[in-house]
DNA sequence: ATATAGATCTCGTCA
DNA sequence: TGACGAGGTCTATAT
């Protein structure tokens, strides 16, 4: 592609806020929180109409460079073809050897995504459904941002004992069971009681994981994560009939 | 763009490994480590040549759904058009309604990024600088993988104690605290000492991680990750020469 | 395969 | 604005 169409499309594109994506040869420069080089190779750029700019190469879902929303974005053709961007204290320099092919378009778009199945709908059921966590169990609040921290679910149990519920909804680490441990702390400095108990509500634990949750008296209960929309890729596309 | 067109174009890309990307107005379901519905508007949607899967919206930079690579891609042109995809245990289907354009490139590129100011090059830096930490901190390993955990830089200091270091190239968070101390306790209980010292290397911390820190009798230093090509944005298109 | 921790993490939410 | 925690996190590395 000729670099006068090329700069004609990028002007055009980013004047009247397209999302415009091109395949090129180019080498990368990325200066900011960190420093970057990437050779020359092919491409695929992408800006979208807030300004945000992402660079990916033709394997892995990520983005090989990129800068979030509001970039400055400068075409410069002096000594031959140079992207210069800065979005905020991040600066991208993607010198173009060659544009093999470039696509402008408005899109419209409104929507946001609807999603179930996050931690928040497990707390959620853990609360409607005290029973997952033990006969006795007793839930006060959920997901509040109380003086101790970010609790999941707190309660307390038959015998009157505080309960911090935390739950993952993947297999549970040791960074996951430090985060609980910190929870009962700071209840028991705050309120100057002791034996709060901890529960690690997840569909799994890592042995490491377990073995300091027992050492810390707390204990874990396989919850797993619900997903309410499952009837329909159940049916359609699920497992047994997708192919 | 006509349906015939269009599935020829997509047939064609995939079959020869090309990346494929495409504008289109559409409407999504995804059911997998949770359940998701984005209802019908324009999108950009990319495939690249390891069958990974973008689907992006005109704004912000990630991706409002994906699919890892190699997944498995079946275009359907019996009630409408509908891409189902499935990689692994995810499901994506995506009902096309009109497809707007569509491109397809094969992008030659084996480069990997080379990218400095990471906490790696950070534990580098203080091993190589032991006085960053204090005067008498002589360290001993760096970024290995003990019985203790992964410790970013441990050493002695002039009283024969133990030291930790562990290196945020961010603010530490009370999450990078109980972090440090996980290594310093497992470390105590493993030798079978005490008055092992834990430091928090990093740019800054927050005033709730500062007092945990100081509680544990731990100790803050303030160590900027270190950027070697700095010089390159500075000069060229640093904050004060870019526009 | 699982476990662990970093990331130019990003993103939302709340003080 | 900073702090804190989730994420369909993803990715790399070691066991």
């Amino acid at each position: 592609m000729e670099k006068h169409d090329f700069r004609e499309l990028f002007d055009r594109a980013l004047a009247s806020h397209q999302v415009f994506v091109f395949f090129c040869n180019c080498e990368i420069r990325y200066s900011g929180r960190a420093e970057a080089y990437l050779p020359r190779g092919d491409r695929l750029i992408i800006i979208k109409e807030d300004q945000s700019l992402l660079v990916h190469q033709p394997v892995n879902g990520n983005p090989v460079n990129y800068l979030k929303p509001g970039a400055e974005l400068r075409l410069e053709a002096e000594d031959g073809l140079v992207l210069r961007a800065r979005s905020g204290k991040d600066f991208l320099d993607v010198r173009l050897f060659r544009v093999y092919d470039a696509m402008a378009g408005k899109l419209e778009d409104g929507q946001k995504q609807v999603l179930q199945g996050n931690e928040r709908d497990m707390s959620d059921m853990i609360k409607d459904n005290p029973e997952l966590i033990s006969p006795d169990f007793i839930p006060l609040s959920r997901e509040e941002h109380t003086k101790f921290g970010f609790i999941d679910v707190f309660g307390h149990d038959g015998a009157g004992n505080l309960v911090v519920v935390e739950c993952k909804r993947y297999t549970a680490s040791l960074a996951c069971v430090t985060q609980l441990r910190r929870y009962v702390e700071k209840i028991e400095e705050l309120k100057g009681v002791r034996g709060v108990k901890g529960v690690m509500a997840s569909p799994a634990i890592s042995a490491n994981a377990l073995a300091m949750l027992e050492q810390w008296g707390f204990r874990h209960v396989a919850v797993q994560p619900p997903k309410r929309l499952e009837r329909h890729n159940k049916g359609q596309s699920g497992l047994q009939g997708f192919f």
